[in-house]
RNA sequence: GCGAUUGUAGUCUAGUCUGGUAGGACUCUGCCUUGCCAAGGCAGUGGCCCGGGUUCAAAUCCCGGCAAUCGCACCA
């Protein structure tokens, strides 16, 4: 499937499109219709239930999206998201200023402004790498981080966070004095970042405002150890540094390429979470070690998670794991001076995080990719049905007085814990149609015999599987349990928690 | 941000070069027919991305904007 197909597909079922769409869009950001809500509820339930429910130890929370000025200096975003930008005068063409004078050797402090840049410029005789002109346009500082101006007048100095991670690092230190001063603490925020990114593309995938889904773990390295018995054996698909993909069980990860243990165990979670719970097929996802200049300067280990996706030209990032030491906590420790190292059995430990982001919006696109199936006969989305928008549709076999009864009779039964989708407009293939294009794994259809008393089949009705086309006849009072039982997500059937 | 390409009903698309009543498919609505996999018949709704210019006349040509795709750059 192609971009063009499947924002198609998006728009015509009520996934996402642009926003401000009848303004003609703004380029970076989407909103989600009718189903793309639902399912991105479903997805963020799912994720929730995987990896935070599952540990007494971890915790929701929610944060602020706006925040002043200072956390935001000591996180180090107001410096490393600020980059001062240079454009040659002749063919227009812009560059990251600090790039451009390392490249041709000239020294410049970190952070330096626009008028210290403009004069290394001149003064190492620069020539735009492109057309070898000398005349450069005065460099402008581009920070990526939008900013506000919080109250009257001028206001107070802010900016929209630029990931949700801060939301946990901020909170970090009365969330462990509530949460019985122990180690390790998770805290996952699901929420909403912002970037002003130069050039948005590719959809969902590089977007100004973007939804994250993170698990911060705060831990003691000293003594954090997660029971690796549970992944031994596992083989995971991995793209170490500068090596070719390989296929590198856990144990020698850790033994033979300096994983750390807990880095290792949450890699093999990770992968369990999309192999066998999404069920992602093998060898379209894979760990991509970042290292060098591509790995942030704070990360001790730092993996993307990708998966291979067809609109979007092959592997690209769902997912990160990071080890990111102990800067966060030691950057706020400083900034506010606020001491965040915590007491563990009488010694102080400042905390170390290891961080499991995931890009909402990047990992719904891909389920669509991924599952969306399209042959001569008909369209069909087959997600995982814990994913699906609607757990089922119900329809009435034909227009009749008795049928449209036992419809309402089945709703009635059904809506309280099950998302049902009513239609009785088309044929009954056409509304099977809509329904697979939109993943619903069943379709529930009550007939003659359903609301005939002198029928054998009274009170049944078909249950026809999105899948596979097969039907089976349920009676109506089993079929509330019938459907929640393959619609239910149990993290404990994926993986060992306990 | 630079460059190339593009923008026509809800979706996909013909028409643009060579200016002259915007056509089709699917969808959607109603009726008839049928009743378990996008069936058929009849009828109907709905469109030239926005703004300006040239012209008797602009979907078509020109300028500006916005948006999308791809490439470059960017992506702590």
């Amino acid at each position: 499937m192609n971009i063009d197909d499947l924002t198609a597909l998006a728009k015509q079922r009520g996934f996402f499109w642009p926003a401000a769409e009848i303004y003609g869009g703004a380029s970076g950001l989407y909103d989600y219709g009718n189903i793309g809500a639902l399912f991105k509820r479903r997805w963020e339930i799912v994720w929730l239930s995987y990896f935070v429910d599952t540990n007494p130890d971890y915790h929701l929370i929610d944060g602020a999206n706006m925040l002043p000025e200072s956390p935001l200096i000591h996180s180090g975003h107001a410096s490393r998201f600020n980059d001062v930008l240079v454009g040659c005068g002749k063919c227009k063409t812009y560059y990251r200023a600090d790039v451009l004078l390392a490249d041709a050797g000239a020294k410049i402090s970190e952070g330096a402004g626009s008028e210290e840049i403009d004069k290394a410029i001149r003064d190492n005789k620069l020539k735009c790498p492109k057309c070898k002109s000398i005349q450069f346009m005065p460099s402008k500082a581009f920070n990526m981080m939008l900013d506000l101006h919080l109250g009257p007048d001028k206001g107070e100095s802010g900016y929209l966070r630029p990931e949700t991670a801060q939301s946990a690092y901020l909170n970090f230190f009365r969330e462990f004095n509530i949460l019985r001063k122990q180690l390790p603490l998770g805290l996952a925020v699901i929420g909403r970042a912002y970037r002003n990114e130069i050039s948005p593309r590719q959809g969902l995938y590089r977007m100004r405002e973007l939804i994250q889904a993170e698990l911060q773990i705060f831990f003691d390295p000293a003594t954090w150890k997660p029971d690796i018995s549970k992944v031994r054996g596992r083989k995971l698909n991995v793209v170490l540094y500068k090596k070719e993909p390989a296929v590198i069980t856990v144990e020698d990860l850790i033994t033979k390429h300096n994983i750390p243990e807990f880095y290792a165990y949450h890699m093999a979670l990770i992968d369990a979470f999309y192999k066998d719970a999404i069920k992602v097929p093998e060898g379209k996802l894979h760990f991509l070690e970042k290292g060098g200049d591509e790995k942030a300067f704070y990360n001790k280990v730092h993996m993307d998670i990708e998966v291979d996706v067809e609109s979007w030209g092959g592997f690209k990032e769902v997912g990160g794991l990071h080890y990111r030491g102990d800067y966060d906590l030691t950057q706020h420790s400083k900034g506010s001076k606020q001491d965040l190292a915590v007491l563990i059995d009488g010694k102080k430990v400042m905390p170390n995080v290891l961080e499991l982001s995931f890009g909402v919006d990047r990992n719904l696109w891909m389920l669509i990719d991924v599952f969306f199936k399209k042959d001569e006969a008909r369209s069909v989305l087959k997600i995982p049905p814990f994913m699906a928008p609607y757990h089922a549709g119900l329809f009435a076999l034909q227009k009749d007085e008795g049928i449209d009864k036992m419809v309402e009779n089945v709703h009635n039964k059904l809506r309280k814990s099950l998302k049902v989708f009513l239609d009785d407009s088309g044929s009954i293939g056409k509304r099977y149609a809509r329904m697979d294009e939109i993943g619903t794994p069943f379709c529930i259809t009550v007939d003659f015999d359903s609301a005939n008393k002198q029928s054998k089949e009274y009170n049944t009705v078909t249950v026809r599987s999105r899948d596979d086309k097969s039907q089976v006849r349920v009676k109506v009072d089993e079929l509330e349990h019938f459907i929640k039982e393959k619609v239910a997500f149990d993290p404990y059937k994926v993986f060992e928690f306990h």
